[in-house]
DNA sequence: AGCACGCCGACT
DNA sequence: GTCGGCGTGCTC
């Protein structure tokens, strides 16, 4: 019997391809293995060996080579990704590219695991202590000061530091080596004594390690989930094992990062998609080598090998950064429950504002509920002011109301954030004369007016046009600015408050990846400033001076067509209000809307998000909509409208006759039907029972692959898509 | 996805 | 007379 290798190769096609052996080396199920394919040849995973193939043995080529010793990828994860390809519908490939660092999918070599060091020469010392250097140099001779630092380290506290230890190690300053320099590692800082709930979660689930248990903790901002995390990660640590901590991005917060080194006294190791490729290549050998203890990562370190888990930590877990939504379209919180059984080890979800779908598994006893309600330092939850906007004289969509809050806030010598969940200077440019608007060609939405930059941006395509002078539809002059976007704001601030450092957070503003610690180091912390910005500014560094949460307009959020809008605002408030006050100086958040009377702000005002959550639930349940059923949502687009109605059809035509408890919505339009000049459609596919859905969604897709209509169009299935849009 | 092969318009 | 447009088909 001949035996065959089944690999699984980087292309968006539905199935493995079969190899022969390669004249050297044992190929095993996880190894990388090097092929001839097409006409050159590709890295791919062996996913599994057998005697036989469907396709004919004349046709099998042999692999040409196995680049590594060992498998790289383990049994546990094989097996995840499996199940994880098979469930959200991915190609085998695409999931197994998804896992491995770019740097691991190409045909070079594995990179030494050695770390690289820097740190001063006697010549370097002697310069820091003659003070003659500057800026960068100066600011790396003094971040070396205390002794060597690794590369990842540097890159954390100086931000383009490559290029100032160049130029020193070309003057002899500094010196470059793959061993940790010869001082003892950072020890561990102290803990601050937890109270009672805290202690209470830690001990629930220290006594779940060494198993599978899913744990839900329920914890708003300040209430110390990071003090739970550490001391678990401690007693994991002193097990010697390794955990796992998910973080829905890390941009905003590499302070806390390195207040996680300092407290744990040992490396941490950092994977998200901005490191260097060589970089994240060696933390996620560090981590299946099990050198590296503590993994804090983003979406995609969900793949992490763990040969030695102890625990699983999803902070946030409400957040949609989670869900990947193009390519292989997995949820990272979902697959740390699969990893977390598979491994044997407990997974602790955190959040302040739980998703609908955590909190209706703890309800059903899936999950542990720890709950973590008070607020250590804090004196009392904000104190929260509705302001109706109606019938108000409004300074660029500020209420007096809300103005006169920021003014005491100020006056006090203290802190504010106003919130607006739109960027640029205005929603909408229109002509009073002929009620022309500026629209994007491509999109058909109104295009967002940036003044600063004098551009019509489309915030859909990102399509910019200068800003005509008169209206090209009648020729009238003086087209009106509608609405305030975040700059407009700004400038509205800084006219009324001169002399008060106005500072903008959006993606605009924040696009260098060290903005965000510019902009504290800018201020100081017991300066009077305002924070104006995005949804960027709900989550990152703690601002203890800040004391006023100014949310200008939620109501967009009110009437969406997205059935999970009222969750997703609902957590936007709470986590926007609760950067208010801390301390010991009492918070305040003033609520501006023209909605004060509607039921979902009334509710979530007077009882909580945990009773919102739960009205939420109920309607859910009513309508059997996510978490009570389940959803599938096939998307295709392409330039021909056509293309896109005959391909939906065909795919609705390929749908098996009998469909169970299985619904079909549509076709229909996509809720936004043409994007980037490119007509979109979709079809919804629901059932109460996730089992049911997937028992006709893998065969369909399959055949989804096969039709002709298929490749006049681009298309993709989003197995619990978490909009619809 | 890449990358070929394969038939119809504007250029040296 | 060619260079090259992207339609169609294939990769074990």
């Amino acid at each position: 019997m001949s035996v065959v290798l089944h690999v699984a190769l980087p292309v968006p096609l539905p199935h493995v391809f079969d190899y022969l052996p390669p004249a050297h080396g044992e190929a095993r199920v996880g190894s990388r293995v090097v092929v001839p394919f097409g006409r050159g040849q590709q890295v791919g995973i062996v996913v599994a060996i057998d005697g036989d193939s469907e396709v004919a043995g004349s046709r099998l080529k042999p692999a040409l080579a196995l680049p590594d010793d060992a498998p790289l990828l383990d049994a546990e994860l094989m097996r995840t990704l499996a199940w994880a390809a098979d469930y959200w519908l991915a190609a085998p490939g695409e999931a197994y590219a998804t896992a491995l660092p770019q740097a691991l999918r190409s045909t070079r070599s594995l990179p030494a695991l050695g770390t690289e060091y820097w740190k001063l020469s006697a010549d370097g010392h002697q310069a820091l202590q003659a003070g003659i250097r500057r800026g960068g140099s100066a600011a790396l001779l003094t971040a070396l000061a205390g002794g060597g630092l690794s590369a990842a380290e540097l890159s954390l506290r100086l931000p383009g530091w490559r290029a100032a230890a160049r130029r020193l190690a070309g003057a002899g300053l500094l010196e470059r080596s793959e061993q940790l320099p010869d001082h003892t590692p950072a020890t561990a800082s102290a803990a601050p004594a937890l109270n009672a709930e805290q202690r209470q979660a830690v001990a629930a689930v220290g006594a779940s390690l060494g198993h599978y248990q899913p744990f839900l903790l329920d914890g708003v901002t300040g209430s110390g989930k990071t003090e739970v995390y550490l001391a678990l990660i401690q007693q994991v640590l002193a097990r010697g094992q390794q955990t796992l901590l998910l973080v829905p991005e890390i941009g905003l917060a590499p302070q806390a990062l390195l207040r996680l080194r300092e407290r744990l006294g040992v490396a941490v190791e950092v994977l998200h998609s901005n490191l260097a490729e060589g970089e994240r290549a060696r933390a996620w050998l560090r981590a299946g080598n099990g050198s590296a203890r503590v993994i804090l990562g983003t979406r995609s370190a969900v793949f992490t090998p763990l040969p030695k888990a102890g625990l699983i930590i999803v902070d946030e877990e409400h957040d949609s950064a989670f869900k990947q939504q193009d390519g292989f379209r997995y949820h990272a919180r979902d697959l740390a429950l699969v990893r977390a059984r598979a491994l044997g080890v407990p997974v602790v979800l955190g959040s302040g504002t739980p998703s609908l779908e955590s909190l209706a598994n703890a309800a059903a006893g899936r999950y542990r509920l720890l709950h973590l309600r008070a607020r250590p330092g804090a004196a009392r939850a904000p104190q929260v002011d509705v302001v109706d906007m109606r019938a108000q004289r409004l300074e660029h969509g500020m209420s007096p109301a809300l103005l006169g809050a920021v003014a005491d806030t100020l006056a006090r010598g203290e802190q504010a954030l106003v919130f607006r969940n739109r960027r640029g200077y205005a929603p909408v440019l229109l002509c009073h004369q002929c009620g022309w608007h500026a629209e994007c060609a491509r999109c058909e939405r109104p295009l967002t007016l940036h003044a600063r930059t004098r551009r019509l941006v489309c915030h859909h395509c990102g399509l910019q046009r200068a800003v005509p002078a008169t209206c090209p539809a009648c020729g009238a002059p003086g087209l009106s600015a509608h609405g305030q976007g975040t700059e407009r704001l700004e400038e509205a601030l800084l006219a009324r408050f001169p002399g008060v450092p106005i500072r903008r957070v959006d993606r605009e503003t924040m696009q260098r990846r060290d903005a965000f610690a510019e902009l504290l180091a800018s201020l100081r912390e017991d300066e009077a400033a305002v924070l104006v910005g995005t949804q960027m500014l709900a989550k990152g560094h703690d601002l203890p001076n800040l004391t006023l949460v100014a949310i200008v307009g939620v109501d967009e959020g009110l009437f969406s067509v997205d059935f999970r809008a009222g969750e997703r605002l609902a957590q936007l408030v709470v986590q926007v209000a609760g950067r208010a006050g801390r301390a010991r100086k009492p918070g305040r958040v003033i609520l501006q809307t023209h909605q004060p009377e509607h039921p979902l702000l009334r509710g979530l005002l007077a009882h909580g998000y945990a009773a919102t959550a739960r009205e939420l639930l109920a309607e859910r349940q009513a309508v059997a909509l996510p978490p009570y059923g389940h959803q599938a949502l096939l998307r295709a687009e392409a330039a021909r409208r056509e293309a896109v109605d005959a391909f939906l059809a065909a795919a609705c035509a390929a749908l098996p006759p009998e469909l169970g408890t299985v619904q079909v919505a549509g076709p229909m339009p996509a809720p936004m039907p043409v994007r980037a000049g490119r007509q979109r459609g979709q079809l919804l596919l629901e059932a109460p029972r996730r089992a049911s859905l997937h028992a006709i969604l893998r065969p369909w897709w399959l055949t989804l692959h096969a039709l002709p209509e298929a490749r006049q169009v681009r298309w993709s299935v989003d197995v619990d898509p978490i909009d619809l849009y």
